[in-house]
DNA sequence: CAAGGTTGCGCG
DNA sequence: AAAGCGCGCAACCTTG
């Protein structure tokens, strides 16, 4: 097992030919840039490089996959979406790679790294990924710098080899500093595999039944309208509302207009958000919820939304690896993460092919009790649902007391139910309320926190600093303190939850990224049999991974591998936990299902 | 009229 | 209007 950095190394011809491939931005789509050869270098293990090659990046997909049967090195690369496409395409895929530009933001951010200011000063590895848009078409790289620059790219990261050997042996060099480098190496591993599956992702797509969601959107909401009309069932709905309001003319879709008219009609309500609504008694009241339903469903996810987000039976999301603060993913185009349960139905397997769906119940609390060592809490959901074992401890009477304890605990609550309940958390699972109750400490004095794997949570902004040492000031107003004090609390709950949320992303990232191996390991169809060929050459004969959602996976898998595809789901789900946290005597209980369809018949 | 802010609601 | 965290997106509305 060796590593291998490639780059773009040699420029080789005049600008003007790049981007041929519209399907990819990057070197890895390099069949159609000319202008690059790609050097791939061997690294020793201390990362000193051994032998030099030059890749024609119309032979890159072929260099990987021989190198992925040689030897399966650990790709080291300057950003996955773009080198890692134009493989998959040519039904490549790769087992290991650290990705440079998701490492460098970590390394940079970790705490526990000594020397941070060599990263620090790598500025141009902070820029956003490449765009994976499969129709953001040719960057001009060429009009906009000076031949003496050639190998950056407008709000990239570089993507040349001297950039990425360099920028390897900073990474190197602040890990070994760190405290602990075991677990950050672990972390950086884990969310390097989350770049690959992101990119796998958006290549195989996730299986959708476009005629279903079409009669699902005419079942709720009529006929598909002209282009700019409304659907004639939100149309019906409206004149409800108006009719119960007595206003024929109440504009429904503007929130100010709609609230005004809400006034007049006697229905005393600050806002129009559902949750207000719902407290009062009018006529007007069921249609108008009725009515939010609707339009939501149309401008959401409506024709519109299948047009622009599914094609060949296929919706591709954009996802966003690393891309929320805590380590949790993030999309940017197509809302993957939420997507309605309503339209769950949609999503379904190609014919000889099912899906198997798995979600991890209560993640966040059950990886509070890990990582606080909280044998009371870790006992309380063994082998069952942790909210139901609360209660079983007697320390709350009701399921739903227990979740709004827990999620009062995680999040911060001090109020209602919430504020009544915690405190008695507090006494049953002490262990696991010290740690979050010392989080939201460090966060109100302004400090940061750092995730079991290391993590650093981002320190507050300079207003912040300013807003608490002007409410110190002799000067300063009793409201100046108000403020300066709300606004302590606030980062405090940010702090407290960035703990939990940011280790559950890290447990989800393992499970993810031991899955995809043992999917891997599974084995195909063979040729002929039903293939899903609209997930490409990489996945079409094999279960792939299809959705990921902070807590739950879906796999597409050729039906005679479900079995093994939900073995495969638990035992990684198993190793993930011990990943993290050894023998700590938490379980993560899966909630799997076997079905064509992504939701219970 | 484009950019940026706000509101409301979908997901965990 | 959520109470109590993290997001993205569409629509409306204000600002320049």
């Amino acid at each position: 097992m060796g590593r291998i950095a490639p780059g773009r190394a040699v420029d080789v011809g005049g600008p003007g030919a790049a981007g041929a491939d519209p399907g990819a931005a990057g070197p890895a789509s390099a069949s159609g840039d000319r202008r690059w050869r790609i050097g791939a270098v061997d690294l020793a293990a201390d990362g000193t490089p051994i032998a030099e090659q030059v890749v024609e990046p119309a032979g890159f997909a072929e260099f990987v996959a021989g190198r992925e049967s040689a030897d399966r090195p650990r790709w080291v690369w300057s950003d996955s979406p773009s080198w890692y496409p134009g493989a998959l395409a040519a039904g490549v895929r790769v087992e290991r790679a650290h990705d440079l530009r998701l490492c460098h933001a970590i390394l940079r951010g970790a705490r526990s790294v000594r020397d941070r200011d060599a990263l620090a000063a790598a500025v141009e590895w902070d820029a956003a990924s490449a765009a994976s848009e499969p129709d953001s078409g040719p960057e001009p790289v060429a009009a906009l710098f000076d031949l003496d620059e050639p190998l950056a790219s407008p709000g990239e990261v570089p993507h040349d080899l001297d950039a990425a050997l360099a920028e390897f042996s900073r990474q190197r060099a602040a890990l070994a500093s760190s405290e602990d480098p075991g677990r950050l190496a672990l972390l950086l591993a884990a969310e390097s595999a989350g770049g690959l599956i992101a990119v796998e992702l958006r290549a195989a797509g996730v299986p959708w039944d476009a005629d279903e969601h079409d009669r699902l959107l005419e079942s709720e909401l009529g006929p598909r309208p002209a282009i700019g009309a409304k659907p004639e069932r939100m149309l019906r709905v409206a004149d409800e509302v108006r009719t119960a309001l007595g206003d024929a003319r109440a504009s429904l879709d503007s929130p100010p207009k709609l609230l005004s008219a809400l006034r007049r009609a006697g229905i005393d309500v600050r806002s129009t958000s559902h949750w207000e609504l719902e407290e009062h008694e009018h006529p007007a009241i069921e249609p108008l919820l009725r009515y939010k339903k609707l339009s939501r469903l149309l401008s959401a996810n409506g024709w519109a939304w299948i047009d622009e987000w599914v094609r060949d039976g296929r919706y591709r999301p954009v996802y966003v690896p690393g891309g929320v603060v805590t380590g949790r993913w993030a999309s940017s185009g197509g809302g993957a993460l939420q997507l309605p349960r309503q339209l769950r139905p949609a999503l379904r397997a190609d014919p000889g092919w099912t899906l198997v769906s798995a979600d991890v119940a209560q993640l966040e609390p059950r990886v509070l009790a890990a990582m606080s060592g909280d044998r009371a809490m870790a006992a309380a959901g063994f082998e069952k649902d942790l909210y139901s074992g609360i209660v079983e401890s007697g320390i709350v009477s009701t399921r739903q007391d227990a979740k709004i304890a827990v999620l009062g605990a995680m999040y911060g609550g001090t109020s209602g139910d919430s504020g009544r309940l915690v405190p008695r958390l507090r006494r049953g699972f002490p262990s696991a309320m010290r740690l979050v109750d010392r989080a939201a400490e460090v966060g109100e004095r302004g400090g940061v926190m750092a995730t079991w794997l290391g993590r650093t949570s981002p320190p507050p902004a300079p207003e912040w600093a300013e807003l608490q040492a002007g409410a110190s000031l002799p000067g300063a107003t009793s409201r100046d303190e108000e403020r300066a004090r709300r606004a302590a609390r606030e980062f405090g709950r940010f702090t407290r939850n960035f703990v939990v949320q940011g280790t559950a992303a890290e447990w989800a990232l393992a499970w993810l990224a031991d899955l995809r191996l043992r999917l891997a390991a599974i084995g195909t169809v063979e040729s002929g049999a039903a293939e899903a060929t609209a997930s490409g050459p990489a996945f079409a004969r094999r279960p792939h991974l299809v959705f990921f959602l902070h807590d739950e996976v879906i796999v597409h898998t050729p039906v005679v591998h479900a079995e093994a595809v939900a073995a495969a789901v638990e035992a990684s789900a198993v190793a993930a936990g011990r990943l993290l946290f050894g023998a700590a005597p938490v379980d993560f209980p899966l909630d799997i299902l076997i079905a064509q369809r992504a939701v219970k018949e």
